[in-house]
RNA sequence: GGGCGCGUAGCUCAGUGGGAGAGCGCUCGCUUCACACGCGAGAGGUCGCUGGUUCGAGCCCAGCCGUGCCCACCA
């Protein structure tokens, strides 16, 4: 006890870097996030992590998700329900085979030269070395995830769970190979799926080329901007009602430096308003060609391999790059006169969002995935309300892009991640989760895209396949917090997959959170110079240069961070504001100001217990507090983490320390034990209810608190309380009065210090005058005296008597304002209630409200 | 082309039908014994524009302007 008093005393200032590693510890060592399976998921909560990328570092995006989390698995933790907060990381096929192979490179090595064994090898290695650094970052944020329960997406369980859900796909029918255009990325050198290509805008040339007639009489000109393709164009297509080329239906036309005949097509698809109204087509390398081809049963030629380089099919430009053959094509139709036009046309292109390069559509055989037949329960499930979105909006965009889902191209040709459970054997195709008997046969080299096995998360980190202790108890979980951008990726996949698996959905709410852009507006980006790493914010580290001030951010500790995350968030996107941090910071350093105040007031051996309040303060404050919790919990469990913030924020500095220690401060220094008592309560009510927040200094005041024990983070026993609408009603008046007379005093010139003589000349403040004295340092007295000012106050007025200290021109001229602000609102409630259309309309309650608010207004320009 | 947001104080944002709010910044005053990362008091908004509904509109409706995002196969 004197060790802890002693501790409190010295420090006014609540020190994040020095508490927290302590109090992290603590929580760690204690194995309050690691709950044993027990219960039903319905009585149980669980939350699974959105996995982090294994070789990722913490960003923006992850603080709040993670704050949110962590408030949410907090907040359930110590109401006492069975709390898991599903932890692992994600093995994240394309961003980690890539850093790896950068690391090669320096090496002067590449993945081929070291062969598939090898390579997957070193990624390993990479992860042992790098793939903490992200589970070390999320405990410098406070994050209550079961670290001792930690899955990653390429553990031998996690695997039995992806093929045993492969195969049970392909069984059924849904997933099958097939050659078909697919999304190639030429910085990866592997398919990719729709969903991680993005459209720039780019200018492009659009050139029109002339095809020449086989009769002879002219040419057809056609319009690309993707002139080098034209060596595998197959056919010419018009528009079968485009009275220009009617009468060339039918017709050939020849393909100029190949010199292939080319049928002249008719298909609606082609607009004859666009370009020539004339259209080349390659059904081998663009995706509306290769339907028109497969419509007209045009052959599928490739002059572009999947190096990125031209084939033999290309000619006389084979192993040229796509850009060298384009000039090459270009240069050799100008000589021809074939080019007829050429102009700058700018448009949408399609590039890979994880190699940034341009998309290279191909026809490839590929493993895909049929997703209609799994969509249908998923959108069920939301359309019946079984999984609720916040903000809901979302749920029509989920349902929007399930309606109309396309088959999933599941192959990657990465060496990194799940092997596909596919083997051949000449024409045999062998699919199981066991290599197939007999030999000969050869797996397939492909790996699954990382959604693919995302897709099992909220099960797979359970055990699944396998019927364990902890799937039955923590699934389905409650929610899923991410951001707008996985909806598609991630969110919708996870619903399909827990339906068709365990028909059951994998969890009830999902939250969207904001995406927080940088100060700016811009996105947040570190080759911008936008991004802002957390642990610069919790640490104190340098700005980034988005920030025009620079210099270092001051240490503003995980609490700060958290809770000015959670006050910027909302439905929508926000720009990151590094004053909602330092608000944090100063909510707890007032937290912790108020809780030394009170510890190193109370008498040794008062420890937390039963309080009967008697003193109106004391019955106020607890009612706020009553209030408080409601509005917050409230809050919490709407996903509204920003006005549960401001709530928490509001609470502590408007009523706790703004009035109510002010209030008490007199009885905690006469020893008063209700005051002590109640003070006790308060504060270990106020840390329970901020601590999903800001748990760090919560804690560690907890651990100051005489004569409790055990971890705060765990729960504590909750005190009835009520609400006491006579004491908020009596404190508000007590509250407006003082702030009435300090704000005269202001404009008076009073000094500071000064003890004013007055008269209450109002009711309502039997219990409270001598606080209102003390407040705004006045000093009441029953004398006759003409007053030389009048305040206004709920009830009545103040009357200010004859002292030196003021200055009356002063005080008049106060007066005259208030009189004039009166006057206007006395005009403004009368013509209201002159109004005829109102008295008669409104509601009577609206209109009696109005008519007290006159009288009331008239009484107040009396006492002026 | 379709869809979804947003436009309120210098800045970042609350506020969904009955007297315009918060934090920061700014001004003034306080070394008041929890906190100067403090305390008290203030200044500062034709609530993007136009029209409509209503007794009453920041809030509901329509149009417009500005701005952001998502989806989409016009070469």
């Amino acid at each position: 006890m004197s060790d802890l008093t002693s501790d409190l005393e010295g420090k006014t200032r609540y020190d994040p870097a020095e508490v927290e590693p302590r109090i992290m510890r603590r929580w760690l060592d204690s194995g309050l996030f690691h709950p044993e399976p027990a219960g039903t998921p319905d009585e149980n909560y669980s939350i699974a992590i959105p996995p982090p990328n294994v070789t990722g570092v913490l960003h923006m995006g992850h603080a709040l998700n993670n704050s949110i989390q962590d408030c949410l698995v907090r907040y359930h933790r110590m109401r006492g329900q069975r709390t898991k907060w599903i932890f692992g990381t994600d093995h994240a096929g394309i961003a980690t085979q890539t850093q790896v192979e950068r690391a090669l490179e320096q090496e002067g090595l590449s993945r081929e030269e070291i062969g598939r064994e090898e390579f997957v090898a070193r990624v390993w290695e990479w992860r042992e070395q790098y793939g903490d650094a992200i589970v070390e970052q999320l405990k410098r944020l406070g994050a209550s995830c079961d670290f001792e329960d930690e899955r990653f997406t390429l553990d031998e369980a996690y695997a039995e769970a992806v093929l045993e859900v492969f195969v049970a796909l392909y069984n059924k029918g849904l997933i099958y190979r097939d050659r078909y255009m697919v999304n190639w990325d030429p910085g990866s050198r592997s398919a990719i799926s729709d969903l991680e290509v993005e459209d720039r805008e780019v200018t492009d040339t659009l050139y029109y080329l002339d095809y020449p007639l086989a009769s002879g009489s002219g040419a057809i000109t056609v319009a690309t901007v993707r002139p080098e393709t034209m060596l595998a164009d197959t056919a010419i297509a018009v528009h079968p009602e485009d009275e220009r080329y009617r009468r060339l239906i039918g017709e050939t036309a020849i393909l100029p430096l190949v010199g292939r005949k080319l049928k002249i097509i008719a298909d609606e698809y082609v607009k004859p308003d666009f370009g020539t109204g004339a259209l080349k087509i390659t059904p081998g390398h663009d995706p509306n060609d290769f339907e028109i081809g497969r419509r007209h049963g045009l052959q599928q030629l490739s002059a572009i391999g999947e190096d990125g380089r031209m084939t033999a099919e290309a000619g006389q430009f084979e192993g040229m790059t796509v850009a060298e053959a384009r000039r090459a094509v270009v240069h050799e139709l100008r000589e021809q006169g074939l080019v007829a036009h050429a102009e700058e046309y700018p448009h949408t292109v399609p590039f890979s969002h994880r190699s940034g390069e341009r998309i290279e559509p191909l026809v490839s055989l590929q493993w895909f995935m049929r997703m209609d037949e799994l969509a249908k329960p998923a959108i069920d499930a939301v359309k019946d309300g079984r999984v609720k979105f916040a903000p809901e909006r979302f749920a029509k965009v989920y349902l929007d892009w399930m309606e109309n889902i396309r088959p999933w191209c599941v192959s990657r040709q990465l060496w990194w991640g799940h092997r596909l459970p596919v083997w051949y054997r000449g024409k045999e195709t062998y699919v199981g989760t066991e290599p197939p008997r007999g030999e000969g046969w050869e797996q397939d080299p492909d790996v699954l895209d990382t959604w693919f096995s995302s897709a099992l998360w909220p099960f797979a980190t359970l055990g699944w396949p396998k019927d364990t202790p902890a799937l039955r108890s923590f699934y389905p979980t409650d929610a899923v917090i991410t951001g707008r951008d996985i909806i598609f990726l991630w969110v919708a996949r996870m619903i399909m997959m827990g339906l068709e698996f365990r028909e059951q959905i994998p969890f009830a709410d999902v939250h969207i959170t904001s995406i927080i852009q940088a100060p700016d507006g811009r996105r947040m980006s570190k080759s911008l110079g936008t991004g802002i790493d957390p642990l610069n914010l919790i640490d104190g580290g340098p700005r980034p240069p988005v920030f025009p001030q620079g210099g270092d951010f001051p240490a503003y500790g995980a609490d700060a961070v958290r809770w000015g995350l959670l006050a910027m968030s909302s439905g929508q996107d926000v720009r990151f504001s590094e004053e909602k941090v330092g608000q944090g910071q100063q909510l707890t350093n007032k937290l912790w100001n108020a809780a030394r105040l009170i510890l190193l007031g109370v008498d040794a051996g008062t420890s937390p217990g039963a309080v009967t309040p008697s003193k109106i303060e004391d019955r106020w404050i607890i009612s706020r507090l009553a209030r408080a919790k409601a509005e917050v919990r409230a809050r919490i469990e709407r996903y509204d983490f920003s006005h549960a913030a401001l709530a928490l924020y509001d609470f502590i500095y408007g009523e706790l320390c703004d009035w109510y220690l002010e209030l008490v401060k007199p009885r905690l220094r006469d020893h008063d034990r209700d005051a002590q008592l109640t003070l006790l309560h308060v504060l270990v009510e106020t840390i329970s209810l901020a601590h999903p927040i800001i748990p760090f200094v919560t804690e560690e005041i907890y651990a100051h608190i005489p004569g409790v024990e055990g971890l705060l983070a765990a729960g504590t026993e909750s005190l009835p309380e009520r609400i006491d609408e006579e004491a908020e009603a009596a404190l508000a008046r007590t509250i407006a009065a003082v702030q009435a007379i300090r704000g005269w005093r202001a404009v008076s010139e009073v000094k500071a210090a000064a003890i004013v003589p007055a008269r209450l000349a109002a009711g309502g403040y039997e219990e409270t005058a001598a606080q209102i004295e003390r407040l705004a340092r006045l000093a009441f007295s029953a004398g006759a005296e003409a007053p030389v000012a009048s305040v206004p106050v709920p009830g009545g007025a103040i009357e200010i008597l004859p002292t030196d200290e003021l200055d009356p021109g002063a005080a008049e001229e106060k007066r005259a304002d208030q009189r004039a602000k009166l006057q206007a609102e006395i005009e403004r409630a009368q013509a209201k209630l002159a109004n005829e259309g109102f008295v008669s309309k409104a509601p009577a309650q609206v209109v009696q409200a109005e008519r007290e608010k006159l009288a009331r207004l008239h009484e107040e320009l009396e006492s002026l």
